[in-house]
DNA sequence: GAGCGGAACATTGCATGCAAAACCGCATCC
DNA sequence: GGATGCGGTTTTGCATGCAATGTTCCGCTC
């Protein structure tokens, strides 16, 4: 009776993943500065795991483009300038316009239904304002849509550079007027989905991305967080 | 005068990244069969290394999609479907779409000038039948067309593909006469780019590409070596 | 006082040891 | 005869130790 088991401590066999997830949210979320150095020592200590998960989950998140690893000089996270951002989010609309033409020819009816529960689901946490909540499901539905395109490497490389660019977009959801035509736009989303209209649902999700990086771009630009 | 240096060890500080790049090169040239387990004993006899950097290459080849982890099981070559390589050709298609557009409007002098001389040794190696530098120089041409678009993103996401699904399209360059056709289609694609033509850049691209699909498809059926 | 050198310290890269999990083969039971 | 449980072996996952590299700070020199 003197083992502490409060907080729960990963599974064996994939001690690397535990930890890359936790140091992916510390660094979608800014709890770690772009350009500062993640010292090994310290989330070692925090997390409760040695230091051999860890370099393992920073191989990966190198890999994700989230950190850099410089020989015998530890990792540090990537700063990210605007117009790296904005590359990314070329490369994201463009994924999304082959995926949504994709989508519209093969998308089976169970993942139209999954993709309209989810719609309500963020429509609900819009209504009582979570703003977290709403965020994850607006980013699933969109990974969703792509996924129901069936092609496995648009998948993959969506999943990664969405992440790579997660919480610069969060920054453009703290305006409410931007927020509720956000969820317009996704109604909008939904509604071509249903109906299988490739080339507008296309265009829909563009206009949606631009006009959610506008209001992004705003934010970061009298608040910046990113430094290089 | 006992130390063996004969083999030229990697050097302390990227030991992963080079085992990385040997055990890609194995699975690329097809010398790990893909299904086939990758055993840890066996490559860190070889390579005379540890398990550590072997260990971390692998959480880089799992990100590039080469190799997949499972828990206590150990990696596996990634056995790709001939519809899986598809679809990442239609990502690459899609990329260098992007790409051709920005790059006509962005690529500086010296990045076409130097694709050029890229081009200028790639038929060289073609009047010697050095299908090898052949290749190499072509995959080198396709991604520098990327990058001179500056787009660090649309870079990185290229790359990774293009390495993901190489050994196949190295299969449809053994036809004399689809090399010789794959040499103008070349030709035309250095033009398009010297005049700037970003449309026609990008469909002399895409034709170019589901060509070469197409002799790669005749032969990798022909001589299947797309097992799951 | 500023620049330089080096010694003490901190951090990283890698090898290795140990324990848990998977794998394999054999014997037993149904 | 085939399925199943079990002991030994192999392999993996992770922790840790050690050597090499990087960092810092202090004294020395100019």
């Amino acid at each position: 009776m003197e083992d502490r088991p409060p907080v729960s401590e990963p599974p064996r066999g994939q001690r690397s993943v535990f930890v890359a997830d936790h140091v992916r949210d510390l660094i979608v979320s800014g709890k770690l500065k772009p350009g500062s150095r993640i010292s090994e020592r310290v989330l070692v200590e925090k997390l409760q795991i040695s230091r051999t998960p860890l370099r393992e989950a920073f191989k990966v998140l190198e890999g994700e483009g989230l950190v850099s690893i410089r020989p015998n000089a530890g990792a540090t996270v990537v700063a990210l300038t605007l117009e790296a951002v904005e590359d990314s989010l070329e490369i994201l609309i463009g994924l999304e316009s082959i995926g949504a033409e994709r989508t519209v020819k093969r998308a089976t009816p169970e993942a139209i239904d999954e993709i309209s529960h989810l719609h309500d689901q963020m429509v609900a946490a819009y209504e009582k304002r979570e703003l977290m909540t709403y965020f994850h499901l607006n980013q699933e539905i969109h990974q969703k849509i792509i996924d129901a395109a069936q092609n496995e490497a648009l998948s993959r490389v969506y999943a990664g550079e969405s992440a790579r660019i997660r919480r610069f977009r969060f920054a453009g959801n703290h305006d409410v007027a931007r927020w509720e035509r956000a969820v317009l736009e996704h109604t909008q989303i939904l509604d071509a989905l249903v109906r299988r209209e490739g080339p507008l649902l296309r265009e829909i999700l563009r206009a949606h991305h631009l006009s959610g990086w506008r209001a992004a771009r705003l934010a970061l630009e009298q608040a910046p967080e990113t430094d290089a």
